[in-house]
DNA sequence: TTGACATATCCGCATATGCGGATTAAATAG
DNA sequence: CTATTTAATCCGCATATGCGGATATGTCAA
């Protein structure tokens, strides 16, 4: 009775051009970092502005690119917008691989560190 | 006696640039659908010419740009050019999971029987 | 309101990339 | 060598994208 021979279950299929357009998205430096910063969990854009040193401009140029293209989303608490990897992208997708990849990249981890160190200062009030 | 502590163990570990080089690669519709028919084996530029439908020039620079960016690799034989997907994105790399990925997609798999159609063609000399 | 801070968008400019016809180069057959 | 086949590169042109300073928008506090 079931006709259904072959059914590629998974996900809602993404067309090739959206994934054209996230490949796009990853397709530059400054926006893998600002997805590595990410991968720790959701940050403003001061924040990514301060540990990857980028003018506020370029920093919120690329934020909207990688919304965009599905890749992060982003959310107003009072004067901050924040930003988090967008919740498609962390369902063991392709994309989540990615960015556990990119992760692992010894330029990312550095960035990692940088990170730790801005909100230890953000919160105590100095790193070293 | 042994002061490394954590070690990513892993692959070569390929820079964060060489990464930002071959997601620009998968940035691009033509690149992926060749990529697509990559994964089904070994083929010469007119294969996918004809398969895709591209100008002989766009096949052969799209190409090119895929082996700069080292997700695939070229031998001669004879008058034919054959490219197939580069060794080091076939160890269950990233890109190895990618490109089963897009394998996947509708868009692709639609190329895929094509490209079946075209070496019937090729070999027998009628398709339908 | 006004002011200060956080972020988004606009602007002009430079470079990267895509396209496909035309040309060049490489390999082979005659 | 010449002609043919296959593929790479060149060319001019159009568009996409990146940059960062300047400006606009949004939010909150006084």
């Amino acid at each position: 009775m079931d006709n259904k021979i072959l059914e590629h279950s998974s996900s809602p299929e993404t067309s090739l051009l959206e994934n054209v357009q996230m490949f796009k998205a990853l397709g530059d430096e400054t926006r893998l970092r600002i997805l590595g910063l990410l991968s720790q969990g959701e940050l403003c854009v001061c924040d990514i502005m301060e540990v990857l040193k980028l003018p506020q401009s370029t920093a919120s140029r690329h934020l909207a690119y990688l919304k965009n293209s599905k890749l992060v989303c982003g959310t107003r608490r009072g004067k901050w917008m924040y930003y988090q990897l967008d919740a498609s992208i962390l369902n063991g997708s392709v994309y989540h691989q990615i960015i556990q990849y990119l992760a692992g990249l010894a330029e990312i981890q550095t960035d990692h560190q940088k990170l730790v160190c801005h909100l230890d200062k953000k919160n105590k009030q100095s790193c070293n």
